[in-house]
DNA sequence: CCATTGATGTCCGAAAACCGCGAGCGCCAG
DNA sequence: CTGGCGCTCGCGGTTTTCGGACATCAATGG
């Protein structure tokens, strides 16, 4: 368990998909993306992740230019989010999911079960969209671009028309 | 859990009780006492208590003083275990029960059941019982000191006649 | 081509087991 | 009577165990 409480800072900005939640810490990495939409949701995954009461959220603009450089991607400018400072709690295992994701090239997709093998664990499939589900950074960790094997979209946590739509915007042809 | 490993200093000392492990951190904090003996157990119990591989022993040569002041304690003089700096991990209970411990007066007994009260949860008394058995600072933490509402010294981690001979080392007669 | 099924790995929450107790009760030997 | 012994049960925090959920996939059979 941390020594102290963790201070976090929290933004909201709109996007073409929806109002976005960006949390970041004071060093300006950062910590978590979300929707409005799933706030709930989202506070019970970081009670979880980081314990329950171990941190603060204060309401903040644009902490670490963070905030920005999301507004920048959804302008266009689709390789900012690559470069981002992330910093993420979580098991060995799902932060090792979380690492292959980001290795993912803009544009691109693979699917879970050449994921799982990109970690060493082959068989781990099922595991790996469970981790999948539990990334604390949407859209700056990928996880939008796996998909199935067979080349559905399968599931997604922001909802499946929002994957659908970071897909597009991101030049992939559905 | 811990930003970095943390780097914990390992010695040992004969004592007319058996010999003795002494674990300290490097700021001279005591944070282990227990019997050679039971070292299997004990490195179970810091498995627990700090997490597994987030910690490393390294052998030292009176770290921080604390074996000469144990030496020191079974010599006579022991009234030097009550001012040795301590730190421990666990729950807050365990630590609430652990702070009491030290209140208890050389010399002087007190139950279980007492001991429940003075932490204000006079009805947790077996839970008491089961923090008093994972106390990792054994003698400096006195919990030694505590027997049954009926006198019997009931149980000791570290076997009845060791806690026959510590209490009867600091002046109770049984 | 679509629906079904079994093999899989990880994680979470609920539930049970574990105990370094103590009070209450019945029993029996003095 | 009376004091001591042994049994039983309720107690509460922690640890361990277990069952199910799940953003899959390949192999089947219609």
């Amino acid at each position: 368990m941390p020594r102290e409480k963790l201070d976090l800072l929290i933004d909201r900005l709109p996007t073409p998909a929806g109002e976005m939640i960006v949390i970041a810490d004071s060093e300006g990495n950062l910590r978590v993306i979300d929707w409005t939409e799933h706030e709930a949701r989202m506070k019970q995954l970081l009670d979880r992740q980081y314990g329950k009461g171990t941190y603060t959220l204060t309401p903040a603009r644009d902490p670490g230019g963070l905030s920005s450089a999301m507004r920048r991607y959804f302008k266009g400018d689709r390789a900012v989010i690559d470069t981002l400072p992330v910093k993420t709690a979580g098991t060995p295992f799902q932060r090792s999911v979380w690492k292959a994701l980001r290795k993912i090239k803009c544009g691109t997709t693979i699917s879970y079960a050449e994921l799982a093998k990109r970690i060493g664990r082959p068989k781990a499939v099922r595991a790996v969209g469970l981790a999948n589900g539990q990334n604390p950074i949407s859209v700056v960790v990928p996880c939008h671009r796996v998909i199935g094997s067979n080349g559905s979209l399968t599931g997604y946590g922001g909802g499946l028309p929002r994957k659908k739509w970071l897909l597009e915007h991101e030049g992939v042809k559905t």
